[in-house]
DNA sequence: TGTACATCAGTGAACGCGCGTTCACTGATGTAC
DNA sequence: TGTACATCAGTGAACGCGCGTTCACTGATGTAC
């Protein structure tokens, strides 16, 4: 049945969703071509729709995929760290200049959510779910300090900072302007809900 | 000399530069043609390069001109509330479905940071000078409470987290979780900050 | 073990379309007399 | 006051280009015998 090597197909269908992550977070839905992704995937732009229906679903299918990639390599960060530390831990890992200066490997709020209003159905939907993961991920990094009925405002409040301040930190042209904004931001927050809440 | 009324070109290019304004903030700089902007302005799109070089000297005096227009608006809502309140006020003003809901006419960092790291050196310099402004303004409306020395960190932290929340807010598809983005986000701020800094 | 074959993942030319930009032109205007 | 004219803001056809998508094809693969 079948002729080519098993898992081959699944194989290089991988291989597109993982450069069509990284490129869509470099230059966005708008500034991605299908053959920007397929070529950074090693193919030409012909082979895409054996794997993909259009580039609406490839889009969509890249933002849980970005996710997964993302959440782990913030997990390993924070693996050796104890409960106390965790959310300063996370604060560093994620307004760091090692995040900003790859947005390719990173979150995939700053670069992309400015463009979900105006994407089909199909990719908002799949955009909100990760949302809603990146909420509870923070959530579980908050220290156990933080009165349990505003953890999940908390929450939502820390995350909105810290992607804000990711994509001012990457739009501005002033390198001293943007350090300082990961600077402050991270040590605003570290200060604010670090300590013991309130 | 002159044998059109006086002023009547610059009344044209202040029309376009107000339609490339609203738009940009809509559609985003990828989004937006120069069509778009024209027909918006009740003109057609040839006549554009009689006032401007090219697009990216649209985008970057629209810039300066969305923030002024910005400007103004929140002002006014503010004018006839005390130093005490004015914090809280802002709050309300810029975490409001009410700017949620029209983003032309709007903050311009939600719906054009994204974009940022891929403009041109002009339209990025004209972007980070209005980052700079909105960073003086948020800071001029922060409480006399917060600790003189913390007024700039919180500042850009707050700042932050205002923009971040208004993208999320607009780019997820659950309007109960767009709700919950503000109405967290407001609370949070106002109770860190607003009371007496700390 | 060696050869002919059926399969199908991947190729690249071609399509219609909208973009930024150019340019020959039109026609409403204020001025000269 | 009325008419011919010079000006120039705005028009719209045209350009080359890159996009998303389609499709006839190629050629590397495992299988049959």
């Amino acid at each position: 049945m079948t002729r080519y090597p098993a898992g081959h197909r699944e194989r290089t269908r991988r291989q597109i969703l993982d450069a069509a992550a990284r490129v869509l977070r470099e230059k966005g839905v708008d500034g991605t071509s299908v053959a920007d992704v397929m070529a950074s995937a090693g193919l030409t732009h012909g082979g895409f729709y054996a794997h993909f229906p259009n580039k609406d679903a490839l889009v969509a299918e890249a933002c849980r995929s970005a996710v997964d990639q993302t959440g782990e390599a913030l997990g390993a960060v924070m693996e050796d760290v104890g409960e106390e530390d965790r959310f300063a831990a996370y604060l560093r890992a994620y307004l760091s200049r090692t995040h900003r200066d790859d947005p390719g490997a990173g979150c995939l709020m700053p670069p992309l959510a400015g463009e979900m209003p105006r994407q089909p159905p199909e990719v908002r939907a799949a955009f909100t779910g990760q949302v809603r993961r990146a909420l509870e991920r923070t959530e579980a990094n908050l220290p156990p300090g933080v009165d349990p009925a505003e953890r999940e405002d908390v929450a939502i409040a820390v995350l909105a900072g810290m992607a804000g301040a990711m994509m001012l930190a990457r739009a501005v042209d002033d390198p001293a302007l943007s350090d300082r904004i990961l600077r402050a931001t991270r040590h605003v927050l570290t200060e604010t809900f670090g300590a013991a809440g309130d």
